[in-house]
DNA sequence: TTTTTGTAAATTGTTGACAATTTCTCAAAA
DNA sequence: TTTTGAGAAATTGTCAACAATTTACAAAAA
């Protein structure tokens, strides 16, 4: 069968304007907590409000947005303490992902891996916090993906889009590219050791210092632009 | 505000036939692999074709069903492999969770465990495998919920809910509720001992036990009907 | 008998309309 | 100035109808 019939085939409409919102949301077009009106985005990709209503329902149970009854639906914006709970499940994950790489990595995965993090120091070198980040997500989507878990791999993803609603992650930690991209070699050397507990350990350790990194972030960013927190009361 | 108000302000009818929907499926009344048709479900619950096709997208999402365009929505049917993918990541969440109860575990919960422990020894005295499977899956998931890790917990009932799915889990395990039984009192002392690494241990060992019961389980249940298993060849 | 083809029935995909609820506006009252 | 309230506007919730597709079934052909 011809690739672009099947892909039209499968492809109904609600998918396509839940990719559509989807990706409206991760690129920040719709930022966490924003409103999204059926009307408006009916209109705006030229279909009925149906299919709309039915990506709601698909975008509401992966996470990515809240409904209120009666109220409407709106980008979630994770807390700080969901974050850090969503970076110690990941870390068990990757302790996973760590243990079954060490186990069955091929020659050729260990080169990938490798190539991956040689991609990331060279950026590192050209202070390009933007591209080590892209890479980043790329290295541990991958390793994730080597395992052949696809239930593991399917909720790892889930996670990391849920991950980035959570906004004060992106900015202002590049001083730290150097760290993390250190503790990538290790993870590299560890999976290539076929030691699981090493390589667990050292995907585990990765996935608890990016967590301390990113709370250490967030006190520093609410620290900041507050004078006197101690009697600042937001309401809304 | 009084609680049925609130109750009826934020469940909307999608959620409410979501709700019954996925109550069917886990019962067994709708089996795996059998088709929801969306005009007889409407009628069934008296409401019209949009709110069933909502609730559709969100059991698609949540993986009890898979819709294939055009075709109808069907129950989904759990295969082997994925479902030993499912005890794998399953097994990493556990020992997560026995490391932080291990760590923050009270006198209160640590007696819950073992009252829910006895009262599963009890299931196996009286032979009440039945009794027995229930009170094992809510062991589990109460350990969870303690740690207080809601992500986690939310993911873990959305796997348990799915495994469910996977038929040949329930049966015929009658006679392995002493292990298993054994394993669960081991939990309660490693937690209870505060040391995370062996309260990790006991509950990772617990479910990779888990998991090579049901294996074992399921190559004996496929070798039983067929007289010559390695001729015979499925197509579909 | 088996396969193919054509037609009717069943089912899903999509839409537009209407009802119910919330939000907004702005003037009147405290 | 702030609060209250009425009415309008905007938005969501639900439904029924129509279009598109698949499925079921019987007749014709191989």
């Amino acid at each position: 069968m011809h690739p672009t019939i099947a892909l039209l085939q499968s492809r109904s409409l609600s998918m396509v304007v839940q990719q559509e919102i989807e990706r409206g949301i991760l690129s920040g077009e719709y930022p966490p907590g924003s409103k999204l009106i059926e009307a408006a985005l009916a209109e705006k990709m030229g279909v009925s409000r149906g299919p709309i209503r039915e990506a709601f329902r698909m975008l509401d149970e992966a996470g990515l947005v809240r409904t209120e009854k009666n109220r409407g639906v709106f980008v979630r914006d994770i807390p700080l303490d969901e974050a850090l709970e969503i970076f110690d499940l990941r870390a068990a994950m990757d302790e996973l992902v760590g243990r079954q790489l060490a186990t069955h990595l091929t020659a050729t995965q260990r080169d990938d891996m490798q190539a991956m993090v040689s991609a990331m120091e060279q950026a590192v070198a050209a202070q390009d916090a933007q591209h080590y980040h892209l890479l980043n997500l790329q290295f541990h989507d991958r390793l994730v993906e080597m395992t052949g878990n696809r239930k593991l791999t399917a909720i790892y993803r889930k996670l990391i889009k849920e991950l980035s609603l959570f906004r004060r992650l992106n900015l202002a930690d590049g001083w730290l590219m150097p760290a993390s991209a250190s503790e990538h070699q290790q993870i590299v050397q560890a999976s290539a050791s076929g030691n699981p507990q090493r390589a667990g350990q050292a995907m585990f350790d990765h996935a608890m210092e990016s967590k301390a990194r990113t709370e250490a972030n967030d006190l520093r960013r609410h620290a900041a632009p507050s004078i006197n927190p101690g009697t600042k009361k937001v309401t809304r």
